[in-house]
DNA sequence: AGCACGCCGACT
DNA sequence: GTCGGCGTGCTC
């Protein structure tokens, strides 16, 4: 039952609009009408979407106007979420119904545009010979249906001059209509072709037929979307397939393991006294409502059981759970195992849905009372009732921060959550983030350790090795030491498989050219190109911008280029030559970009048909490789020297992280790090695995220099296609905000201004980029002078085409 | 976001 | 002199 809301309604316009509006609700929609559902309201001179936010009081009846319709008979979220949403857009300085609408499964609003159309009740149709020919080409592209006045100029490659189309107006030979643009997505039904164990024998084999059986060698199903990609006309061809009993045909589930194998119920395993302790300890916070514990504990150490028991105990007292894990291109470890422990009482709200089954997922937790809900950063804004429990996996991992639109971090959002919910938030990780860390010794986040591996395994034994010392030899050589190459042979005798890491895909990164020495760039990016060998192309990595190989300097015009610097695909090249005999494998975006890649290459891996892969950070996140013996760090460097406080911090744990994926069976790993600085006290900390070492440095160096955890941040952007209004919107930015300093201390602390700066990566897209960062001792300080300086009364920034984005607690800072 | 109103340059 | 560009402000 729906509580009734009264005669006005607050509500927050789907637009970037600061501020929310009151609206009439006209009788009829009353008993209907919730917090939560969205309305259609006439907004300046059209009608949008809104979000009923509750009831307001009438405050100015004479502009109050009427909702028009309301589009949900249901509360798409409940009115819980509402404080959290209102908590998000106050923070962050983001407009509410902006928030909303990005927490929302996306294409479920309308908007309202203007139409313009020929008139089909023009009496007297103009004579031809008395219109322009701009009046006649207008007229002739609207005879071919209705367009928007964007679209006609496009049509016609002019501009079209507003008065004109009003002179057409008045003549009665246009009319402009208003119409509707989306609404809600249909859940689309996706159809799954699948192999036939014995297909029959005697049916012609047409090419195409066969084109689309090979498809199945590595996989048993695909969908149907898929192999039309690979064989044009592959709808029809299918159905002829699937009478003939070749293949056959299934409306897809859901939900679905991509490794096609079916995910196993498992069974609670006894636990270890160390798991035990810290379930009875978050049994313990249980009881006093909101706790934030951190739970570190090395790879292998059993977390994710502790995660699966307190939410087994969760919903015993019924109460639901949201678990949070970092983005990932698959289905992640920590999904599968909740889905094999609670099966159908699992949704999964992940990347790889496509709208319409994110929708669903949507209205299965919705509706239908689904206790757990599991999935990426925009999980947290789930619409998961009477939370008891939140888990926030990996919490380390930068994945949780959104870098555009609405910039939140969903880790932090998790334990505001958990507040306002009163319930735990576990944030685990086996190398906790130095924000949550240092919460702990402030005491704000209780601390459960996991020190012992379950089955006791050896932690792997890591080697480091100076890159300094074959700094002169040439070509690759330069990046592989004799030893690490030596410990990959080793492994191969052994028939043992050697992931070799290297943070750099493409051929080579360092294009030079030789007659000139100048370095290719990005045309829109202030970006060196990479060139990719497959590809035959330079490219960008930031935009996409892409070269053909055979295009000369652009300064010299010389056609001889150097392709310096060392990517995953000169590496596997050059392993493959060396290792002759050896199966290589290479796991990146590249190679993982067609759908079914990346689970092909983990397929092959697991049945022992590579013997060394090399991968980027991909491989580090989320997967188990259950045999991997050896892991080689080609250059443990490469994102240390990046211009950013925390690449300190983020080396660490990619080092960390990579060097757990060695040895997790029976037998121990070994890992082998080169390096050009082994003296860093991050690789030293790495060599030993060792977090407190790690940390009492690390935290020193935060302290000396007031970086956060020391203080709070705020980053400005200022983005601009023409450079010199970018830049001068950057310095007038940076004025006003010098000058309102001492007023914003007096309330604020002591806030300092770094910039305005031309940002690392000063040009990005075709966007000249600047920032400027405000530090302080509070958010709310920072807060405050950002939103009276954006949002007060004074001069606008954004003009000319010049936008300031903020970013609340920014993590990469380039 | 998108639309209406208001002020300066290149044309009949 | 006007037409038409787009910069500025507002939306219950």
């Amino acid at each position: 039952m729906t509580k009734d809301l009264g005669l006005y309604i607050e509500v927050a316009a789907a637009l970037p609009v600061f501020g929310t509006y009151t609206y009439r609700l006209p009788a009829a929609l009353r008993p209907r009408a919730a917090a939560g559902c969205r309305v259609l309201v006439p907004f300046g001179s059209r009608r949008v979407t809104g979000y009923i936010l509750g009831s307001a009081a009438q405050t100015r009846p004479e502009t109050i106007k009427d909702v028009i319709d309301l589009l949900d008979s249901e509360a798409l979220f409940s009115e819980a979420l509402i404080p959290f949403f209102r908590w998000i857009a106050d923070y962050y300085l983001h407009p509410l119904g902006e928030v909303i609408r990005g927490a929302l499964p996306s294409g479920l609003n309308l908007y309202e545009y203007n139409l313009l159309a020929i008139n089909d009740e023009a009496c007297p149709l103009p004579h031809e010979g008395r219109l322009s020919s701009l009046e006649r080409d207008i007229l002739a592209c609207l005879r071919k249906g209705a367009c928007r006045l964007k679209d006609l100029q496009s049509h016609l490659d002019r501009p079209v001059p507003g008065a004109l189309l009003q002179a057409m107006v008045k003549c009665g030979w246009v009319v402009r209509r208003k119409a509707l643009r989306g609404g809600r997505t249909r859940p689309k039904t996706a159809k799954l072709v699948r192999r036939v164990p014995s297909p029959p024998t005697g049916i012609r084999m047409t090419p195409q037929r066969q084109a689309i059986l090979a498809l199945f060698d590595t996989q048993d199903e695909l969908p149907l979307a898929v192999i039309r990609q690979t064989v044009p006309g592959a709808a029809a061809i299918v159905r002829t397939m699937a009478r003939r009993g070749l293949v056959e045909v299934v409306e897809a589930a859901v939900y679905r393991d991509p490794f096609g194998d079916p995910i196993l119920p498992d069974h609670p395993p006894e636990l270890t006294a160390e798991q035990q302790t810290a379930l009875e300890q978050i049994a313990a916070a249980r009881e006093q409502g909101f706790a934030a514990i951190l739970l570190d504990g090395v790879t292998g150490s059993g977390k994710t059981e502790i995660y699966l028991q307190a939410a087994a105990e969760t919903i015993r007292r019924r109460q639901n759970v949201l678990v949070l894990v970092p983005e990932i291109a698959l289905i992640s470890q920590t999904e599968r195992r909740f889905r094999a422990r609670f099966g159908e009482q699992v949704a999964v709200l992940h990347s790889g849905l496509s709208t319409g089954e994110r929708l669903d997922q949507w209205q299965r937790i919705r509706g239908q009372g689904i206790p757990i809900v599991i999935g990426a950063r925009s999980a947290i804004f789930a619409p998961l009732e009477h939370i008891g429990l939140i888990v926030v996996d990996e919490e380390h991992d930068g994945a949780y921060k959104q870098e555009t639109g609405l910039r939140y971090s969903a880790r932090d959002l998790a334990t505001v959550r958990a507040r306002m919910s009163a319930c735990p938030v576990i944030l685990g990780s086996a190398t906790p983030s130095v924000q949550s860390y240092f919460n702990h010794q402030r005491g704000k986040f209780k601390r459960i350790r996991l020190n012992h591996r379950v089955q006791d395994q050896t932690l792997p034994a890591v080697t480091v090795l100076d890159l300094r010392k074959i700094q002169n030899e040439r070509g690759v050589r330069k990046y592989l030491t004799a030893e690490l190459l030596d410990a990959i042979g080793e492994n191969l005798e052994r028939q043992e498989q050697t992931l070799v890491f290297l943070n750099r895909r493409g051929y080579a990164n360092y294009p030079v050219c030789s007659a000139c020495g100048t370095t290719l760039k990005c045309r829109h990016c202030s970006i060196t190109l990479t060139y990719h060998q497959r590809a035959n192309a330079y490219r960008c990595h930031y935009c996409g911008y892409s070269r053909a190989a055979l295009a000369n300097c652009p300064q010299c015009n010389s056609d001889k280029i150097w392709r310096y610097g060392l990517g995953t695909e000169k590496l596997e090249e050059f392993l493959q030559r060396y290792f002759p005999s050896a199966r290589v494998a290479r796991l990146d975006r590249d190679t993982t970009r067609r759908k079914g890649g990346l689970l092909s290459i983990l397929k092959k891996l697991r049945r022992g048909e590579i013997d060394i892969l090399i991968g980027t950070q991909m491989v580090a996140k989320g997967h188990d490789y259950p045999n991997i013996t050896l892991v080689g760090v080609v250059c443990a460097d490469s994102t240390l020297n990046f211009p950013d406080f925390r690449s300190g911090e983020r080396t660490f744990q990619l080092l960390a992280q990579v060097a757990g994926r060695a040895g997790r069976g029976d037998r121990p790993g070994r890992v082998i790090l080169q390096t050009y600085t082994p003296e860093h006290f991050i690789i030293a900390a790495a060599r030993q695995q060792d977090f407190a070492r790690f940390y009492t440095d690390e935290i020193e160096y935060r302290r000396e220099l007031g970086y956060p955890p020391y203080c709070r941040m705020v980053q400005l952007l200022v983005t601009g296609r023409d450079a010199n209004r970018t830049a001068q919107a950057a310095r007038a930015l940076g004025q006003a905000i010098q000058a309102s300093l001492p007023r914003e201390s007096q309330v604020g602390g002591r806030i300092v201004i770094q910039g305005p700066v031309e940002a690392a990566m000063h040009r990005m897209a075709g966007r000249y980029r600047w920032q400027i960062l405000l530090r302080g001792p509070s958010a709310a300080g920072l807060n405050r002078l950002v939103r009276n300086l954006l949002h007060g009364d004074g001069p606008r920034y954004e003009r000319g085409g010049v936008k300031v984005f903020v970013d609340v607690d920014p993590l990469f800072m380039m």
